[in-house]
DNA sequence: GGGAATACTTAGAAAGTTACCG
DNA sequence: CGGTAACTTTCTAAGTATTCCC
């Protein structure tokens, strides 16, 4: 880990050192009190060269480790689940390293110890055959419970959390989780006006924990927010949501840039993402951020008269199965839903449409707060992008002067092209922090785009790779054109 | 009602592979 | 055909939500 940035990090050092020196021998251990004067550079040097030599093998080589991997795969990588053979997502074990945790986190940099077959639980039907421990090892318990679907669990030594082996999303199980989880959303479409009005109401509401509530829903409706758990302090990076906002995370402006009202939010979510946003706001909910703030410290809870299992409850209530991330699931599908109907335009090829798409996407996405760090080739790629547009500007305008007598099929086959990499530009500078897949693979219902490739007649290939078609597969099946979410 | 345990979904980074261009 | 950029897959952390227990 050398050269990545964690090791420049404080707390990751002194949280590795602490846990080396636990495992030195006494020797070792009087010997070695000073981070500072190790030198791990010949180990640094052997897995580097290591890289390398992998990199460096021929053709044939790469191959047969490919095929090894291959076997593995299907020996290791495939259950039997209600007589189907289903994909495992996860099959290989983690190994132990040092703990990388997101953001300022506490733990960074701690042992993650090697799991052994004494920390394994396995879980399958009582008939069945499971793989047998390394010899002279056992399991630390083989378990039937057929009311969960994970086939192997062990308790992980940073957070003591459980870590599961679970089915691949190409499997029925998390196929039909998938479907439900979007059938609940579009629930959530025929009764979210009368949500909406019961949230208006109660922002006037005598007892504060019902304002609060109410505040918070239209933030977590309006916003897209996650829910915001609580979380023990210090075993964590400090990070929040919706329920969690502190009075630190929000600014009020009566009047700022012309506008009313508007609220401003600076705080990290989840993976320490910073979700900034100026939002007015209505008249009400402002008094009422205001009423919430009065007498607080700066590190009090915005909404101190609530959690997220009060508001799951108060959900619950409104609408079966109602929680506060189906909001988001909901907000997500009926925006690129609306977004599709408006940016798709019937003139256009293609390339033009599905750059249509790629924006529909988009708004999800920045409605979501999914971000990535700009990738660290980016203004190179840019610029070869514009290289590349240049010169195939001055190809066509050659090409038309050369062939002014009749309009050549050669001309029109350039000015394709040259639109298509102009396309491309512009997808890819306004993609430059946004990531797509998180939206695409969790919060948009597959059968809106499965339907609107089919309006469109654009292969659905265009839209869902490989990966992406299999976990889909209900919904390609399902969506005929006229899916409506 | 509250905290801990549990099970599951969602998330971005990094590694690995493929496609494309000169 | 080799180098690189784009795309895909893997990895596992970090959330949400429910259940269990007192």
């Amino acid at each position: 880990m050398l050269d990545h940035e964690y090791t420049t990090k404080d707390i990751f050092r002194k949280n590795f050192f602490k846990d080396w020196r636990k495992e030195m021998t006494a020797e070792e251990k009087s010997k070695i009190t000073d981070l500072t004067k190790c030198d791990f550079t010949e180990m640094s040097e052997y897995f580097k060269a290591q890289s390398e030599a992998r990199k460096a093998m021929t053709k044939e080589d790469k191959q047969k480790i490919k095929e090894e991997n291959e076997r593995t795969l299907q020996q290791y990588g495939f259950c039997i689940m209600d007589n189907h053979r289903e994909r495992i997502a996860n099959f290989r074990i983690e190994p132990p390293g040092l703990f990388r945790g997101r953001g300022d986190h506490p733990k960074m940099g701690m042992l993650k110890r090697r799991i052994r077959p004494e920390d394994i639980i396995v879980n399958c039907s009582k008939d069945s055959k499971h793989p047998e421990p390394p010899p002279g090892t056992r399991w630390k318990e083989v378990r039937h419970d057929n009311k969960v679907t994970w086939l192997v669990s062990w308790t992980e030594n940073i957070q003591g959390s459980i870590k599961y082996i679970m089915l691949n999303p190409s499997s029925r199980i998390k196929g039909e989780k998938d479907w439900q989880k979007y059938e609940t959303a579009r629930r959530l479409k025929k009764c979210v006006d009368h949500i909406r009005n019961q949230y208006r109401e109660d922002w006037k509401s005598k007892e504060m924990r019902i304002r609060q509530r109410a505040v918070a829903l239209y933030f977590i409706d309006k916003l897209a927010l996650r829910a915001g758990n609580e979380k023990e302090e210090g075993e964590t990076a400090d990070t929040v949501g919706c329920c969690s906002l502190r009075v630190e995370h929000i600014s009020l402006y009566p009047e700022k840039d012309g506008q009313e009202y508007v609220v401003e939010f600076d705080f990290l979510g989840k993976d320490s993402i910073r979700y900034y946003n100026k939002v007015p706001v209505e008249k009400r909910v402002f008094k009422n951020l205001q009423l919430f703030m009065e007498n607080k410290e700066l590190d009090d809870d915005l909404f101190d008269r609530l959690n997220t299992s009060i508001l799951n409850k108060h959900l619950q209530e409104l609408m079966d199965g109602l929680t506060a991330k189906v909001f988001r699931t909901y907000n997500a599908s009926i925006t690129l839903q609306q977004q599709l109907k408006e940016l798709t335009n019937v003139e256009e090829n293609i390339p033009a449409k599905i750059l249509s798409y790629n924006r529909a996407n988009r708004a999800v996405a920045i409605l979501c707060n999914h971000q990535r760090a700009p990738p660290k080739t980016f203004e190179k790629s840019m610029q070869n992008l514009q290289s590349k547009i240049d010169a195939k500007r001055d190809q066509l305008a050659d090409a038309k002067r050369e062939l002014k007598i009749s309009l050549d099929l050669a001309v029109q086959r350039v000015e394709e092209q040259l639109m298509k990499l102009e396309v491309q530009a512009t997808d890819r500078e306004e993609n430059k922090q946004i990531a797509l897949g998180t939206s695409k693979l969790n919060y948009l219902d597959p059968r809106i785009s499965v339907a609107w490739c089919k309006k469109w007649g654009i292969p659905v290939e265009k839209i869902y790779n490989k990966t992406q078609r299999e976990k889909f597969a209900w919904a390609i099946d399902m969506a005929d054109q006229d899916f409506e979410f």
